[in-house]
DNA sequence: GCCAACGTTGGC
DNA sequence: GCCAACGTTGGC
């Protein structure tokens, strides 16, 4: 299988690092950690019909003094059910999930290691990076695609 | 704390 | 199915 629909694409993932930061993804049992709370429908759709295990993903952190990338991740698993929707005591409890069919997945997300943090700032200097997805104006989705060559110059300014 | 932008809800 | 009102996100 080697035709464009199987390569590896890249996602860019918002944490707020006071729930999770890269750090605590990286000291988590083999350095992965449910991505739980995600309650928007094309996020989702994302997770379900999009990623794949193995894809690179950005690990961003948002909603905190220094947003930006502060590291690199992995697709660990495929989307199974997100338990935090049933439980009455969470931030994230749905009452209106049914768990015969529940309405929120999550998947496993792999921290491969911590980068210096690229800000947002930065990121928005780049004229090579004007089209990624999470500069965009009013862009609030938590999970976005970053296409193969924004990728590429992202790993380079990191290096 | 402000507020722009956008998603969701619910009345009609 | 429209759309106004409301809630949330997230940078500043």
């Amino acid at each position: 299988m080697t035709n464009t629909k199987d390569a590896r694409r890249f996602w860019l993932m918002k944490s707020e690092p006071d729930e999770c930061s890269i750090d605590d993804a990286l000291a988590a049992p083999k350095s992965t950690v449910p991505w739980t709370g995600v309650r928007n429908y094309q996020a989702r759709n994302f997770m379900r019909d999009e990623m794949k295990i193995g894809d690179g993903v950005l690990f961003y952190h948002s909603s905190c003094p220094e947003p930006g990338i502060a590291g690199i991740a992995e697709v660990a698993s495929a989307t199974r059910a997100d338990p935090t929707q049933f439980d009455a005591r969470s931030d994230y409890f749905d009452a209106k999930s049914d768990p015969e069919k529940p309405r929120w997945l999550l998947l496993d997300v792999k921290a491969l290691r911590k980068t210096r943090l690229l800000s947002l700032a930065e990121l928005r200097e780049d004229p090579e990076l004007a089209d990624l997805t999470v500069l965009k104006r009013g862009n609030r989705l938590s999970i976005t695609e970053v296409n193969a060559s924004d990728w590429k110059r992202i790993l380079q300014l990191l290096k």
